[in-house]
RNA sequence: UCCCCGAUAGCUCAAUCGGCAGAGCGGCUGGCUGUUAACCAGUAGGUUGUAGGUUCGAGUCCUACUCGGGGAGCCA
């Protein structure tokens, strides 16, 4: 009988077939341990001389680290086992000998695992990270479903920059240049006055020079927008959203988790409601710190955080935190001004705990048009190319709201990682496009 | 874009004051009946990133370049 390692357990004493992988050998002469993977998990096989027979027990002898195999044997519950399950080989076939591997047991630099990493997603890390990647992929899909969003595709070639060009990857488009999209937020808010709840999720491109744990060029971007919508609506439904996803990774991808051995205690803790502090309170905290004898640099109000008052503020809490109300001239144009105080914005960053940083970033929109025309006006933005934009305006404007969720940033808070690269298959940074 | 650090065997790293380039892993050969990155013995494996300079002598010091890493700013 076929079967997968992930579901081995449900045929216990019974024999079964599995295809894959050598991952590992280990050999005391007369019985041999081969460490056996098919990409849904990891299994010891059991070759024991005598028990089986003389060529199958030579063969195992010679059989190279990644060579494809097909086992079959039995299935039988054994503690000594990794994974707590062990297979007792009956009988053995090489599909292909693999040449000589060249990612050992051993210790690897980053510069040849990145080079190699085609075939680093095999080894146990990577191949739990991309799991937990998958499961929180399929919660956020999940999530949205249930809340009846309908999950709208912004384009990823997009006309002249909204932004301005400098962070944006220009690509020739027949006698045209165009843009590779860097958010799908202004499409969002079209399709939100179309279908009233949408959430965009798709790659998105920055060509910023940023060489940093957190940064990579080409990254997956969730961003729901939603109509009638303020600022508290959004930052309720982050917190939802958020704290559904790791509740889902916790009851999914334990064991992943633990291959990462990954402190599960924190992100048990990770229930609504998330803590919710003003701009103006962050920079108070900041500067306690600093009279108390920190080391975290203290900050004007009106200035924006850096990395180091980031990881403070967040470091304060057991759980994420949301910091609203940033002063207008740091933030984006479409953002909408408080009422009650025009020089801060209506806006929520939401900062993982442990140091992690931001992973969303949100606001309620600017829905008036004159406010906004002269918003693009004053910042130098082209007036023609947000027209469209302007359009959803003038057609039955309403107040709405979203925020965006960095895919990567949120799997690495997650997993536990130092570095973000880690978090997406094939990572794209600023210096490194292959393989 | 700016600051700091690094490049030695297939991989991870040593090499004292400038004085014979070495270990573990991986490969190969042999041993071992419960291994967990198995272990033990033997063996092969080098244009010390590139180009130049100083010196009796350079992996080591100097200059430039290339590639990589860490951080800052900016951001998700």
């Amino acid at each position: 009988m076929k079967a997968y390692i992930e579901k081995i357990a449900d045929y216990k004493d019974k024999e079964v077939e599995i295809s894959g992988w050598l991952y590992n050998k280990r050999s005391s002469g007369k019985i041999h341990f081969l460490e056996v993977r098919d990409g849904t998990g990891f299994i010891q096989v059991v070759v024991v001389k005598g028990q089986v027979d003389e060529g199958v027990f030579e063969l195992c002898d010679k059989i190279s680290q990644e060579s494809s195999i097909k086992v079959v044997g039995n299935v039988r519950e054994e503690p000594r086992a990794p994974g707590g399950y062990e297979l007792d080989l009956k009988s053995i076939q090489v599909i292909a000998q693999a040449e000589v591997y060249p990612l050992q047991k051993k210790e690897h630099g980053i510069d040849f695992l990145l080079s190699n990493r085609h075939l680093w997603l095999r080894s146990k890390a990577p191949w739990a990270i991309i799991r937990i990647r998958d499961e929180v992929i399929r919660s956020i899909i999940d999530f949205f479903h249930s809340k009846d969003f309908i999950k709208l595709d912004a384009p990823i070639f997009t006309p002249s920059a909204c932004e301005g060009t400098t962070t944006l990857f220009e690509v020739p488009y027949f006698d045209q240049k165009v843009y590779l999209s860097q958010s799908g937020q202004l499409y969002g808010e079209a399709g939100c006055m179309a279908f009233n709840k949408i959430y965009t999720f798709g790659p998105t491109f920055r060509a910023e020079a940023s060489k940093t744990r957190r940064h990579l060029t080409e990254f997956w971007q969730i961003e729901p927008e939603v109509a009638y919508a303020k600022l508290d609506d959004i930052m309720e439904l982050a917190e939802q959203f958020v704290t559904y996803i790791v509740q889902r990774v916790l009851a999914n991808r334990q064991k992943e988790l633990k291959m990462l051995e990954r402190d599960v205690t924190i992100l048990e803790k990770i229930k609504v409601p998330f803590y919710r502090i003003s701009y103006s309170e962050a920079i108070e905290m900041v500067k306690k710190q600093s009279v108390s004898g920190g080391e975290v640099p203290i900050l004007q109000w009106g200035d924006d955080f850096g990395a180091p008052q980031e990881t403070y503020i967040a470091s304060q809490f057991d759980k994420p935190v949301f910091v609203h109300r940033y002063p207008t001239k740091c933030k984006a144009f479409y953002m909408k001004p408080d009422p009650e105080n025009p020089d801060v914005v209506l806006c929520t960053d939401l900062l993982a705990s442990e140091g992690y940083g931001e992973i969303i970033g949100g606001s309620q929109r600017e829905e008036n048009i004159q406010a906004l025309e002269k918003k693009i006006e004053k910042e130098g933005l082209p007036k023609e190319a947000h027209e469209w934009y302007l359009d959803l305006r003038r057609y039955g404007s309403v107040p709405h709201s979203g925020f965006g969720l960095g895919l990567e940033r949120l799997v690495t808070w997650i997993c536990g990682l130092h570095h973000i690269r880690e978090t997406i298959p094939f990572p794209r940074t600023i210096d490194r496009v292959s393989p």
